[in-house]
DNA sequence: CTGAAAGCGCTTACAG
DNA sequence: CTGAAAGCGCTTACAG
């Protein structure tokens, strides 16, 4: 910047106000300041505006996992909305563990980010401590938990699991399972582990058994944790009439596993997914499932960023500190009446 | 870190060595500090660190988007590898946009990071003149070029494309066609591109027509544009033997296509995909792929970085500027002989 | 083993 | 509309 005030002839203030807003300077002086940053190519060092200005531009999001499609999805909408307002994402992934999450919340804070994005809703006791005494805006997502620590924005995957129950329920079946990932002290989804409770809370009101709910190896899911899953489950109810997975790839992997069975979907076995991957809209017979908008997510999350970080006066700063995108069915050709 | 310093009755620079290497400073004065800086809550700022020590440790990775299994689990093999080391991820997107490319790249710049990671061996002429003059490790993925900028860690997409044809061919199909995304100016997968050049050029020096090699829609591909392009393709050639799709995700489309016209794979057509997604080891019939592995490639240039940026005396300075990983065709169900 | 001084490259908060 | 001074919170490069 030196360099640039010196070729120019004016104050690196000058310069660092043509950076900053070019209107603030007269025009024969901006183009000289531009000419000259054109000419030494220079690249404006925010390492050292962030530490200055005690603004890093850095927003932190912490997902369990780059390699599922709706956390990228969500990445992807999250940073899309914040990149006109020149943000950058600073990501990183916890592989759904507590102590992991930790370590990443302590390395992040040290980054000085201007806000937390962080997809969960439960964390350890000292994650909660920085969190709360970060002094930034922190928002959870992907489960809009009641009493969120900052804002939230997601949905209740309670409710998810009480409607799968409901349809599944509603179209007659009897003996209905699921498949979900085990609950480890490693690895836990706990969003996923909230759609199974939901879902088996709904079958005991209605009087149908909820021992048909495998939980089987550590998150995240995948289409082998889905085909072996559903081998676990039909091995315990080899008569079970309908299945709910947690996820759209464990539900795919258990419609290929029951095609490699012979077993006929619906007519054999209903099948409910959750995510609305693109998967399910081309797989054969097309997957029902609940949808949920992973990019909404993203972007609800990015827009409330920049109303807070960025107030302009023409959009109130949020008060709401909870904002519910919910979800919604959809019934292809992967559930219907039990026929057998 | 001054209150650090009070409470513990050090000076600041005592601090600061307690941080960075706790052997350089005696026990009894270390033990203060640490409980001060507990006692404190404190959480150093690397903006500072950074900025006096000319080093952020972030590590920049381009990559074209972050919602595909591939790029993500490169991703997330290079965040592994950095983590012990304390590097943090930039992550950026382009959209396959070479425009975007360069905007993101002059972005990143200006965070003055330690190493930039590129997946693409194609840039803008702006982008390639600040990659060589950003004097720092440059290295690109996924398409080992003959003359990378610095160091490239991949493999050759071309030869994937010849690779493909040469299997095709030997199984005796004549009319081989193949799908993939279009080649435009705002969107553009030249790694795709290079496969199905490489693929042509095969199938022209067995003497057979490379008429059936659909460029449809932009990328990146997905289960709706595999879907589509097989469509063209059957219209464009019904009598079509093999097909070979530039990415397993355009592959299971196809295929997903193929059972709702109740075309059957693979005796009425063999479909090769690449990448060896979890999915294709679970989609029936298995989809037969040639299997390059993501994860490897970013923990191989994860280790390349440490080894240049962490030089420890043990491991000699990387000498090779070309890491080829290789590829492997794997024959699962989707493609045979001709049999119709 | 510990500390005082200078400086990293910007922006803030004035002043004119 | 432009600039001189001070400072952001660390580390470097000494010195003792």
């Amino acid at each position: 910047m030196s360099d640039v005030s010196r070729l120019a002839g004016v104050s690196k203030m000058t310069v660092s106000r043509v950076l900053a807003d070019p209107t603030l300077v007269a025009e024969p002086t901006r183009n000289r300041v531009m000419t000259a940053i054109e000419q030494l190519g220079y690249v404006p060092d925010r390492t050292a505006s962030s530490l200055s200005s005690r603004r890093t531009n850095f927003i932190t999001a912490i997902l369990p996992t780059l390699t599922n499609a709706n956390f990228a999805d969500t990445a992807q909408g999250l940073a899309g909305a914040l990149r006109a307002a020149d943000y950058q994402l600073l990501i990183g992934y916890t592989l759904y563990s507590l102590a992991e999450e930790e370590r990443i919340v302590r390395a992040m804070l040290a980054r000085r980010p201007d806000a937390i994005v962080i997809a969960s809703a439960v964390h350890t006791k000292a994650t909660n401590e920085m969190l709360l005494r970060a002094g930034i805006p922190i928002v959870e997502i992907w489960d809009a938990s009641e009493h969120p620590i900052d804002h939230a924005v997601g949905f209740s995957n309670y409710e998810v699991g009480r409607l799968a129950a409901r349809h599944l329920i509603s179209l007659g079946h009897r003996r209905i399972g699921a498949i979900g990932s085990a609950v480890t002290a490693d690895a836990t989804d706990f969003r996923g582990e909230s759609r199974l409770l939901g879902f088996a809370a709904t079958l005991r009101e209605a009087d149908l058994s909820d021992d048909f709910i495998v939980r089987q190896n550590a998150a995240p899911s995948s289409y082998d944790h889905g085909a072996e899953a559903l081998s676990t489950l039909l091995q315990r109810a080899p008569d079970v009439q309908a299945v709910f997975a947690v996820s759209d790839i464990s539900a795919v992997g258990a419609l290929m596993e029951c095609h490699r069975r012979k077993i006929v979907i619906p007519d054999d076995l209903s099948i409910l997914g959750f995510g609305d991957f693109d998967i399910a809209r081309q797989c054969v017979p097309a997957l029902s499932t609940i949808r949920v908008d992973a990019a909404m997510i993203g972007r609800k999350t990015g827009e409330l960023l920049l109303a807070i970080l960025e107030p302009d006066g023409t959009v109130p700063q949020p008060t709401e500190s909870r904002l519910d995108v919910g979800f919604e069915l959809v019934t292809r050709e992967t559930t219907s009446a039990p026929k057998t």
